[in-house]
DNA sequence: TCCAACATGTAAGGAGTTACATGATTTC
DNA sequence: GAAATCATGTAACTCCTTACATGTTGGA
């Protein structure tokens, strides 16, 4: 079968940047890497115990009282090799895209403009808020001193997956108000004109 | 558990366009919309069949001699019904991006920028080879009577959604061209620069 | 002669999400 | 007093791909 379990790598990735606990890997993902990656904590957990199983983190246990122990992952020498290893090799590419929009758009015909202008429009919103989000996480890589997230080293990483994002979805939003044009002259050679020739009569 | 089965929206919509058999749907979904979905046949089998005990396609079976039966499925009202509702509700966004281009580059620090290079310009020929498919579906598209993929009434779907995968694979081109400069940098700016400091002494 | 295309399907299994289980602390 | 956050984990389940099984025809 031979699939991918890019997850490991991920999870690899994230303790490459210095100890941490599964709820932190979590919490890093959502903060840095959400707009082109995500993890669940049902992939995050299991394969940590896998990453200590094949040597390439270990566990240490730091007991809490209040709170279950934290449990912190820390890379092995072995785990940067593999790692390395994983950065060198040519992208498995075929970027799993699925878009619904895009599906209801290509089967336009079975409903009307009106429905899909509101998709668009829902998208849009979507997108605009996405963008604020990458806005702001630039400005925290922008910052010096202003985060821990985001040291000089990491910057221009960081900064290049988000410039990727930002061209995205500002290549969305363009095509957003353009097709909302064309749905819009699509609607008006429809059942609009009647409408409007009904009108008249009145 | 409440998960979407979208591919069962999918069939339908193709089925929308007229009857076809599971190997048809395929082939028309790797033509029209491979850029943004795709069904593998391990899902469109069983679907298929699900339509039929739904009650929302019809299964016709034209015997041929030398090959297997042809099973040529037809939606139904109830189907196409069933469609329409699907395409009325909102959109479950989340679109799922997973780039493992922006993942190995997010973790950028572990590894060379040459190979980041490489795996950015391997990405950047895709996206091209993406670009004159997108090209070509659209001439044939604009072309009236050069394919019965595309008649009057479905052009101007399948122009929208092709504009929309235009607008983002120029996009990442863009980002590609301006990461290899930003990376070509870092470079120099580390080993190169050594490089080029023994080169003098030589 | 071998490969691609035509044609349908099933089985196995990996990938990934969600819901559940548990429970204290802090903040509004 | 309720909700969010901290914190770990498992079980169940869906989704989806890949490999297998089977066999013909036509072209390079």
């Amino acid at each position: 079968m031979a699939r991918k379990n890019t997850t490991k790598y991920a999870i690899l990735g994230m303790l490459s940047f210095g100890p941490r606990s599964g709820y932190d890997i979590k919490q890093k993902i959502e903060q840095s890497v959400r707009h082109f990656w995500s993890e669940s904590y049902g992939q995050i957990y299991p394969i940590l115990r896998r990453l200590v199983d094949e040597g390439l983190a270990t566990k240490t246990t730091e007991p809490q009282e209040t709170r279950p122990d934290r449990h912190v992952y820390e890379i092995t020498k072995k785990g940067e090799r593999e790692l390395e290893v994983w950065l060198t090799e040519p992208i498995e590419s075929r970027p799993i895209v699925r878009n619904e929009l895009l599906l209801k758009l290509f089967f336009g015909q079975n409903t009307s403009p009106e429905i899909l202008m509101q998709h668009i429009r829902q998208f849009r919103e979507e997108i605009a808020a996405t963008l604020l989000h990458l806005e702001s996480v630039k400005a925290m890589c922008l910052d010096p001193g202003a985060s821990d997230e985001c040291d000089d080293e990491q910057a221009p990483y960081s900064l290049m997956t988000l410039h990727c994002g930002q061209h995205i979805m500002n290549g969305y939003v363009d095509w957003c108000d353009q097709t909302l044009d064309q749905l819009k002259e699509l609607w008006l050679d429809g059942d609009q004109r009647a409408a409007v020739a009904e009108g008249d009569e009145a």
